[in-house]
DNA sequence: CGCTACGTTGAGAACAATCAACCCCGGTGG
DNA sequence: CCACCGGGGTTGATTGTTCTCAACGTAGCG
């Protein structure tokens, strides 16, 4: 059987980039390729933490829980994200696919092995974590500060960015969750999102296209907005 | 000159933990001493990230700000904590001392440098990167989902387990920092934090002591608000 | 001894949540 | 084939938590 590490096309986004093409059969000897379809979980907060991934294809949207059900997405992650980085041996968060996905998925303990063998792997690991890090600090600021407007503004903003980086067109923008999943993403209500939208497409700011597509009309208008202007 | 390395007695909690005693010579090598007044900056965001920090002494808040002034509060650092890791070459968040402060500062470029000599140390960094990035996703819940009162509560434990992990006593708990910047860390105002305050203590939750000392009175209640039962 | 920064409390306003109705679409089964 | 059902989305009416504006008290400091 070929590595499907070979012919990885988002390569050059994960881990795996820091890895010479020799090195990279050996995280292709402890991968798992796995298909999830929408809905269906990853991972399961307070399971012990097993297994590290990387999604190649679709949308996983990862998220807390409070006890009463009250729910915070804490982010979405698109082909070429990392998932499972635990410090402690417990996931301290869930995982499930926002639509129909695939993922590689790693043991956990091989992967620490292989981080130390190649400490330069283990240096790509941490700029990642410096960069989620840093997206995580933003959303702090998003969500403590920020009026729904400008956080829908954000979170548009943030999608074209992120589709941008992996060649995808920035304008036209999928959008694949639901109002529900953003809402919880931004701190909002469904209904506080989909008035919003609403609102923003009254203002001629997006327009919203079939299929979740949505088209940023007004792209420095919405900057602006995001910023707090 | 004698190291102050050596003597340092937080040495456990920070990225030197990660060294021997003859190997933290390198860091002292590079490192600066600095005494910091309360309110003074240590970083402002946007500038060159030249420098990295641990603090040894007091306490230091960072933040982001909207171009309206708007700021969040994205962590309150002790003596032990790091700062200054950052993925770009310019600071995407500001720092200053909440009160007078002492802090080690090192040269990026030459902790950079070490981190290549000792994977170990870099390792330790890893570690401590996704630490912070849990509790961030902890203070995205907080910020996204929890009520003023649940806010409050969860602020007030955590400020306990923290003094706690530094062997300061885990009940009367020191609280530095002012209602307007408790009120930035949480998403609330000033005003806010006050009445919370006033309302945990007239339930008997809490005791408000002189010179910014709480008593957390009823642990386990405070416990079950900050959860969300 | 007064100034200023911080904290508290009150009254009213505002933004988002809640409760509710309705629409649309896709899937399913009679 | 079509009626039914359920999930997601939109919109409206009302409520409620937190913000805003304001006054006042207090403590530390020049």
């Amino acid at each position: 059987m070929p590595s499907p590490c070979a012919a990885c096309s988002i390569r050059h986004l994960t881990l795996c980039a820091a890895l010479q093409e020799n090195e990279v059969q050996e995280m292709a000897a402890i991968v798992t390729t796995m298909e999830v379809g929408a809905g269906e979980p990853l991972i399961d907060e307070g399971q012990p933490a097993t297994h590290v991934f990387n999604v190649t294809s679709g949308a996983v949207r990862v998220y807390k829980l409070l006890i009463d059900g009250r729910r915070q997405m804490t982010g979405f992650l698109f082909p070429g994200d990392f998932l499972g980085l635990a410090n402690e041996e417990i996931y301290a968060y869930s995982a499930e696919a926002v639509t129909a996905s695939t993922v590689c998925r790693f043991p956990r303990r091989k992967v620490e092995t292989l981080l130390i063998k190649y400490p330069k792997m283990e240096r790509r690991l941490l700029g990642m974590a410096s960069h989620e890090l840093a997206a995580a600090q933003e959303q702090m600021l998003l969500l403590g500060r920020k009026n729904a407007r400008e956080k829908i503004a954000s979170f548009l903003l943030m999608l074209s960015r992120r589709a941008e980086q992996r060649g995808l067109p920035a304008d036209p923008i999928f959008v694949p969750m639901s109002r529900n999943d953003i809402g919880d993403y931004l701190g909002l209500t469904t209904e506080t999102v989909s008035r919003t939208f609403s609102d923003l497409k009254s203002k001629g700011a997006i327009e919203l296209l079939p299929a979740g597509k949505v088209r940023l009309a007004q792209r420095e208008h919405l900057e602006e907005i995001a910023e707090g202007a």
